[in-house]
DNA sequence: AATGAATGAGCGTTCATTCAT
DNA sequence: TATGAATGAACGCTCATTCAT
């Protein structure tokens, strides 16, 4: 007899294993890479047999995905949080940064580094909807051009570059050797480096 | 009948051998990637059977290696030029970011950027020595501390922090999009990064 | 409490069951063939679970024989109807032939024909007994031999000839591009079959 | 040192290897059918490594069609052999039947049976030409209409349908059980079926 | 030294069959 | 009894590497 309870108890378990799947995949990606990750390797660490993967991802590319889009969804959720209008453009987009390094052993932002950099799974990506990307580009921006307006930022930089440049410099992806050399903090870390970004696209004051 | 002359010319011929092929591999690499590049294609557009692809590099990776160091020697020497000591430390390092960007297409820092990520490489990357790349951060460091001295560049800013964010902000592949979206010339680009840049590691004036 | 009507009741089911499942098997094998008729799709389209499958059928050659069985037997069941003996044997043999192309789309035919020409079935079919098919064979053999006692066919050829020629002539199969290509109903193609293979048995008039 | 001598024998030895695989192949086939013949067992029979048999045949379905399309070809050759027109239509037919049952094993004919009736290999069959198997239609189809011109067939009957009747019940495949018992021999029991076939389509004496 | 045919481990994926529930 | 999640052997195909010539 099938009850809700058993239902939702199957359903529980499925989730977990899931998850568990992706957690391994997440493993095996960041040591070995997404083409050298097979899903033998995958199969073999989570217990289960090659098959039973496919059940729950009919190709590699969508478990690939399903991990980095659910990262991305966190990302966007979180960044698309209402914030208070009083604050400086620059606070929001602080925010912003602390939202991409909450990983603190970095192993998320790796994660997406490497599947966004991959050659294979950059076409998956390109197939499917990039809108989760662009909806956070688009909030970044948004914060960029607000601070434009408010003479926080530097008029002079196109928005484009400042956003461009953002993610490169912001990225915990970019400071990763200073993380692992534990001469800094993390949190030092991106102190600093924030500083470094906001005053280089401060606007600048007035020189008589 | 040998004699150091046909020992000589075989070894100038092995060489030129050796460099077409190293040629020949950065172009596979720069429209295929790394994986889907094989050792097949390099043969037979160098015009030379597999077989001897093998007789200068035993492994593939060994052949992407010799390619990596090579790329990253001839930058090394680039950036170890002999330059003006009247320089400012900021011009230096202008000098440097040119030299990356130096190629136009983007070819040389594609390329470095694709084995650098490249997920089997890495392994072989981390197995050789870093010592080139090693230098050249220290010569960029020694600007940045020079910089320091000279009261151009903010001593608040740990010099670590500093390289870091240079290589993450200024190098080709950080601003890709951008480039191909043609919105902005490589140049226009290059110069408000720079401009970010300097002026996030700059001394602030002072405040009185 | 188990009593005879139960035990009959749930027997009928099953039964129905059965039928239901073969029915559908030989929808999705006139579909997509017998290899790519998983069981899969099959259990999923009757609206049982997979396991319940191989509660009737423990292999899916068993499943597909027992089909195949069926329909023989129908076609058996058809062929040994009692005929007017006043027919003459053309007549008897004519109407078995509408019999095998009863079914206009040519479902069962085709059927017949991918099971009986199907690379895994047909080891099943020659361990299995061959009986059902041999009792129709038997049956057009003995109006073949009535022919030739009656004096309409040609007693010179071996009525195993005739036999093997009848099945491999007047099969819906043998000509379905004909009746594809729409040039003729199917009717007009049979009637002229039947014209060239009549003629071609009948005993020659006596040439004086 | 490479002499035409070296690149002939080599040559001819990859030609006998070819030849190998494909008569591997065909026993194969012949035992298990297209689908379940796997590249793995014809590897093994064969005695070489799979990735070998890439080296001849870029896919399953190449090596397949390469056999079938060889066949084809013998065929079309033999049947488009210029022929006296002083025979007789029949006569010229008959001769196009020799040909189909030349393999007196009926092995090739089995074969070419299997694979235009294997689920797969129609598709590959539909995408490349079916020129050649058009060809040796058309040559019958003549000979037949030369027949009707000729007044030794029926005009009556629609040549498509003597076409269609000539394959179903001439090939070789068609009788491959009668020839299997051995009660009559090969060429006996074509002598019947041709009886049939001829007299079917025959044009009928005036009846007054 | 140079060749390129041959190798075979490895890949992603499928699906008939099993079995704990 | 009925389920459907789990299995794992098998498939077609690729390609870095080897080795007889």
């Amino acid at each position: 007899m099938k009850t809700p309870e058993h239902r939702s108890l199957k359903e529980k378990q499925r989730q977990e294993r899931e998850d568990l799947i992706l957690q391994v995949a997440q493993d095996v990606v960041l040591e070995k890479g997404y083409r050298d990750t097979s899903m033998d390797e995958i199969a073999a660490r989570v217990g289960i047999a090659k098959g039973t993967l496919y059940l729950h991802f009919a190709k590699k590319e969508d478990l690939m995905f399903a991990f980095f889009e659910r990262e991305m969804q966190k990302f966007l959720q979180a960044v698309e949080q209402p914030v208070s209008t009083e604050l400086s453009a620059q606070a929001k987009l602080e925010s912003i940064v602390s939202i991409m390094h909450k990983d603190h052993t970095g192993k998320r932002g790796n994660l997406l580094y490497i599947l966004f950099n991959s050659e294979d799974f950059k076409i998956t990506l390109q197939q499917k909807s990039l809108d989760t990307l662009q909806r956070i580009s688009a909030k970044v921006r948004s914060y960029l051009e607000e601070g434009k307006a408010r003479g926080e930022f530097d008029p002079a930089i196109p928005t484009s570059i400042m956003l461009s440049s953002f993610f490169s410099v912001l990225s915990p992806r970019a400071h990763r050797q200073l993380f692992q050399l534990e001469e800094f903090s993390h949190d030092e870390v991106m102190f600093f480096v924030q500083k470094i970004y906001f005053r280089g696209i401060a606007k600048p004051a007035i020189v008589s």
